[in-house]
DNA sequence: CGAGTCATTGAAATTACTCAACCCTAGTGG
DNA sequence: CCACTAGGGTTGAGTAATTTCAATGACTCG
């Protein structure tokens, strides 16, 4: 498991040019390293958190609650991203954050972060630059969930989970983590868990992808892609 | 109409907290002041943009097009909103941005917007503050349709244009412009024109809202907020 | 006046939801 | 070691929301 500095070094070269000197700066920021049960609240509405989180192991979910109960889940995070960045300068939460599995997070306070903001402006931009990816991604979260039918939105959903998990190294043999069960994957795509069983099965009788326990596995990437409008620009990777 | 610096003014006020030394220094900002008739892209997917730019009169909305041709309007921006800050440190254009009715647009140059932004720390904290408002928006409108249904995300569309319009002064009578067709209104909640009409004659039978030529003319915010479930908190409004 | 855009209506088709039951599997306690 | 339980996952049938298509009406602009 990576240490705080090492992950949000291996993120952000994800999401922008870093010198050296600004690595060396960035694993020098410290934080609290903390392991939460699965399925726990880390952060909740209301909150005025003082630290930014970076995921370490486990998957992690933003997710709101309607007035009639309904969830809707906003972002997946894996391990290396940075679920709450945007802290920095939004003083309440508007939204839950909290485990899916069992996961080991980082906690950086904002006075830390802001020491190294300050020393070295190109880490501000790249810091910044991943909070407004951050908008990007919410904005395909929109498209997706309003324009697509729902074979299509899962295909969409599950090519941007393995194209990210790509990007930092979490994949093999065309399988990623996903450990989400098929009611959150509703919650996410804004469909019922019952309507997501039976467009799982569509997808998988296609032979396209496999999602079982946990694992996805991408049978044919390029038509998965093709049903689903994928274009990964959104994700502005920059690895 | 205001000027590019005055407008730059009033919008950053409702995101945070401005010196009178940090409002001089916004004043300061020089752009080039455009109009362009109505249903015009003013940037394009892919373009990779050195200016920002800032409403001054009209309505301007962000949008993104499918495989298939649907559209899917992504947000609305009034006179003093800000509708592609974001570009300051996101390369490429990921969405298209155009003109709903005739519109004045501000353009700033980046470097001018830079040149700001490092002499007074606490206005890049405000403009950062801002581009994070706008990522919380769309996550809130990734909530509207994927979670509510047709009349609920109706009513909540409409509660957000009219207390937005309300912070800066564009409300007069319970109401505002608000100068879109039912095809974009369409294109925004991810419904069909067709149900778009028959969700707003139910909404206007039940006196809740009146939509016509242009004009959003609320009769009962309170029914309508409870309708929409809107809680203006993820707005972050400052004033 | 005519063309074009936007709004409205109706009926049929489709997509997705609801509800309720059943299955499967992993973990638990006796 | 096995029965029990709980939390997903799966299935079927009926219902509701939304789309589609096609036609008509209203209004504006040149």
């Amino acid at each position: 498991m990576l240490s705080i500095g090492d992950a949000l070094v291996v993120h952000l070269a994800c999401v922008g040019e870093l010198s050296t000197e600004d690595k060396a700066a960035i694993r020098s920021i410290k934080g609290e390293v903390r392991t939460y049960p699965k399925q726990r609240d880390v952060m909740r509405v209301g909150d005025k958190p003082d630290e930014s989180m970076i995921v370490l192991k486990g998957h992690v979910c933003r997710y709101t609650i309607g007035h009639d109960g309904a969830r809707q889940v906003q972002s997946f995070h894996m391990p290396t991203e940075t679920p709450c960045l945007e802290t920095l300068h939004i003083d309440y939460m508007d939204m839950n954050l909290a485990t899916v599995t069992e996961a080991t997070i980082g906690a950086i306070k904002h006075t830390e972060l802001q020491r190294v903001l300050t020393e070295r402006p190109n880490v501000l931009s790249v810091v910044w630059r991943e909070t407004l990816v951050q908008g990007s991604i919410t904005r395909e979260w929109l498209v997706r969930n309003s324009t697509l039918p729902a074979h299509a939105a899962m295909a969409h959903l599950f090519c941007e989970i393995y194209t990210r998990a790509q990007a930092v190294g979490l994949t093999r043999d065309m399988t990623c983590d996903f450990p989400v069960s098929q009611e959150m994957l509703a919650d996410s795509l804004g469909i019922t868990a019952v309507h997501v069983n039976r467009t799982l099965q569509v997808l998988r009788e296609a032979n396209l992808v496999q999602f079982k326990g946990g694992l996805l596995w991408v049978k044919d990437f390029e038509r998965l892609q093709a049903l689903a409008d994928f274009d990964p620009l959104y994700l502005h990777l920059h690895c």
